[in-house]
DNA sequence: AAAGTTGCCTGCAAGC
DNA sequence: TGCTTGCAGGCAACTT
């Protein structure tokens, strides 16, 4: 269930457990998740030595000692898992079901670190030289000194569809989805219905710092986990104890005096949860 | 058993 | 008229 926080938190677990490995087998269980994998995948994965391991967006890439960087993304139910010696038994997740374990690779150490995808709305690929088209209009990551308040203005200007849609485009913002474009929306206040191009450039500033401050405070809880995200190691994230308006129709508004219920809309086939009290 | 964390694609409308 | 851009809706596959 990955935004970028879930993201985050995955790159974060394989980390230790990747860089400076060498990839000594693989397991390609499937041809296709939500693209045909590479036909190369297997080949150029196996004895290739993991160098860096970095995020953009919600996509992992890690790279390797040849020309390309694995792309992983884990679509709505992508989930990665690390086993493997001294890393204590089979972690307790009734959940993960093996025909969903799509692709296995085993590192040099044993470790052995899986991803398992219900939905298949995932995908792995490569990224070669020319860069990736999956990647190519992607807007500022948003926790990086190029996201600025400035630049959030400048791409919202003039359009007229609602804020709760453009923050959803990654062309305007990357890394972003539903749980914390509600999230970020309602700890500035704005109203989720309202054209992205009429909010004056305070009200962007508070936008801009929301959507910072969730995004950090999520990565600190390791992530939301709702139905599919797990750490690698197994365990929950727990920022879904801080949501403030997802999945909380109905409930009374958590700002102190406000007093209001929380509602739930569809804008583009995807609920949005929030306060008619405090978002104008 | 309807709804779900993502994102691509299509089709239509509006604008230049 | 024709090209581009914007926007809404449908869809992929599976679980709870």
């Amino acid at each position: 269930m990955p935004e970028l926080p879930e993201v985050e938190t995955v790159r974060r677990g394989l980390a230790p457990h990747l860089v400076g490995r060498r990839i000594v087998r693989v397991d390609q269980r499937r041809p296709d998740l939500r693209w045909p994998m590479p036909p190369d995948l297997v080949q150029m994965l196996t004895g290739a030595r993991v160098t860096e391991l970095r995020r953009r967006s919600k996509y992992i890439l890690a790279d390797l000692d040849r020309d390309a960087s694995l792309l992983l993304h884990l679509g709505m139910s992508g989930r990665v898992r690390i086993e493997g010696e001294g890393l204590g038994r089979f972690h307790h997740d009734p959940a993960v079901l093996p025909q969903h374990d799509h692709l296995v690779l085993t590192t040099e150490d044993g470790t052995t670190i899986t991803l398992n995808d219900a939905r298949r709305f995932g995908a792995v690929d490569f990224v070669r030289g020319e860069g990736h088209p999956l990647l190519a209009a992607l807007g500022p990551e948003p926790l990086d000194d190029g996201f600025t308040p400035e630049r959030l203005a400048a791409a919202l200007a003039g359009r007229r569809t609602p804020i709760k849609a453009a923050l959803l485009d990654q062309r305007i913002v990357a890394g972003l989805g539903n749980i914390y474009v509600c999230e970020a929306l309602f700890r500035a206040g704005i109203h989720p219905t309202r054209p992205a191009g009429r909010i004056g450039p305070e009200r962007i500033a508070r936008l801009h710092a929301a959507i910072r401050e969730v995004l950090l405070q999520a990565i600190e809880a390791g992530g939301s986990s709702l139905r599919d995200h797990r750490q690698t190691s197994g365990e929950l994230g727990y920022f879904q104890h801080s949501f403030r308006v997802y999945g909380r129709e109905g409930q009374p508004c958590l700002r102190e005096g406000c007093g209001g219920t929380l509602r739930r809309i569809v804008q583009g086939g995807r609920s949005t949860w929030y306060c008619p009290v405090c978002q104008r």
